[in-house]
DNA sequence: CTCGGTTTGTTCCCACGTTCACAAACTCCT
DNA sequence: AGGAGTTTGTGAACGTGGGAACAAACCGAG
């Protein structure tokens, strides 16, 4: 095996994180001020939920207003902005800009983030229009595509740029994320690539498990693994409807000799 | 509030399923065959390694080669499997085609599940083109947009039709499975026609948390929060790196009056 | 048939995450 | 000033998930 870990594979919650900690070190530098993987990946969501109500002109809300514009339990909710301080008025709630202000703080999001997208079909097509970059913290550094054909591509207000600018790009912009919307066979040169460029977070759409060196992060997003998972239930329901059925199977299954259906 | 209930909002593992079970009737139906919420994000993983593993015409693997192809533990992986049955033999390993067939089976994509698409712009199109989904059990019957511009557009070998057509599409097709990828203002509107209509279960890709009654199953897909959530880990890197710079930090917070920089 | 080597299936234990429930703290009204 | 009503922050209980370790089962050689 290469001396990379192979730490990947969506543990649940979609993150290639060792669940915040693996090595003793690790361990330590989480604890320093640790929030739980849990929380982070709910913070965007406060923070989402903050804006709107900041928009509609809400100064104050309360845990439970907050919560169910985040679509999460109010308790599981107060918990998490805790492990941030105690940016609450006990009877009154929250102040909205006050409290947007400090998560976006702790994610990181008051600088902007410049980005790389990698492959520019279909999707980095799409990723490269979304709006929601610019808004949220995030500036797009570059568009990179290794085909020829499509260098010198207008997307938006950028221009799409040989993968080979990759190192140089980087540097310029200190680029830390990279987003991979390469077709999957791609995915891992590209990967190594941006990483010894030095990139240490990666975004990957590609539908590869990614190997990469300890303290490089990887998030992978995977429609068709969501669409699966909606299936799996969506087949449950279909046999709890038809219960008879169901235990039929069941049935079968343990009667050697019978087929099932 | 409306009737329904708004149990959404990614816990953790961004699916909005209430953790397999909320009230006592689901529990109670949960529990007849019940394969844990984590070990059913991953069969995906493992279907997909196989397939890999049985075009290079492996006919027969390990639990470790299995593991490392789909970037997880080898422990995981077993106590995963075993939730299925015991499709291995001890001392040899597991039968790539055999083991296949039964995770594909239980997932429910032997079968062919039709899916509605609805918002054709940047995403809508990437999504529409995805060849991952007619290879892997999944049908495009439809692609909707409220657009009357866009009805008509061909994409790939399908055309757009008015979302108007959404009941008779559903009906038609027994869809059960639809995909959100329009702008965030019409998401809930696009969802609730979706499920009165039939659907139940949606996976969204508009950054808003969605509103659905008991019994329909949400995902969310959004590229914003997962870029947070790795700019946050990269904040925390860059913050470990200058060590000092991160102490001095933390004292200029606890001592008032101190402007932290 | 027996024995050594291999690999699965499972048990046990620990860590993490979620939820409940309540004391502490704040506002407002009298 | 005091008390009633709210709402936060947190301690404790509970459930779920992950990983190590091991017994059971299988293969092949002798």
């Amino acid at each position: 095996m290469t001396p990379r870990s192979t730490r990947n594979g969506t543990p649940a919650d979609g993150v290639s994180r060792p669940t915040a900690a693996k090595t003793p070190a690790a361990h330590a530098r989480a604890g320093e001020r640790g929030i739980p993987e849990a929380t982070v990946a709910r913070l965007p969501v406060y923070l989402r939920a903050l804006i709107t109500l900041a928009e509609r002109g809400t100064a104050t809300c309360s845990s439970e207003e907050l919560a169910t514009a985040a679509g999460v339990n109010s308790a599981k909710l107060r918990k998490d902005l805790s492990y941030l301080g105690s940016y609450g008025t006990r009877g009154v709630g929250y102040d909205v800009e006050y409290l947007r202000y400090q998560i976006a703080r702790e994610i990181g999001v008051t600088q902007d983030w410049p980005v790389v997208i990698v492959g520019i079909g279909n999707l980095g097509h799409a990723l490269a229009n979304y709006s929601g970059f610019s808004s949220r913290g995030f500036r797009i550094a570059a568009l990179l595509d290794a085909d020829p054909a499509r260098a010198g591509d207008r997307v938006g207000d950028l221009l799409v740029s040989d993968f080979d600018q990759v190192e140089a790009v980087v540097a310029e912009h200190g680029v830390a994320i990279g987003v991979i919307a390469t077709p999957a066979p791609a995915a891992q040169d590209v990967c190594d690539r941006l990483v010894a460029a030095g990139v240490t977070s990666i975004l990957n759409f590609a539908p590869t498990v990614l190997s990469v060196p300890e303290g490089v992060d990887v998030r992978k997003v995977d429609l068709s693994i969501e669409l699966q998972i909606l299936a799996y239930h969506e087949q449950r329901k279909a046999l709890a409807d038809g219960r008879a059925v169901g235990l039929l199977d069941e049935l079968a299954s343990d009667l050697p000799g019978v087929v099932a259906r």
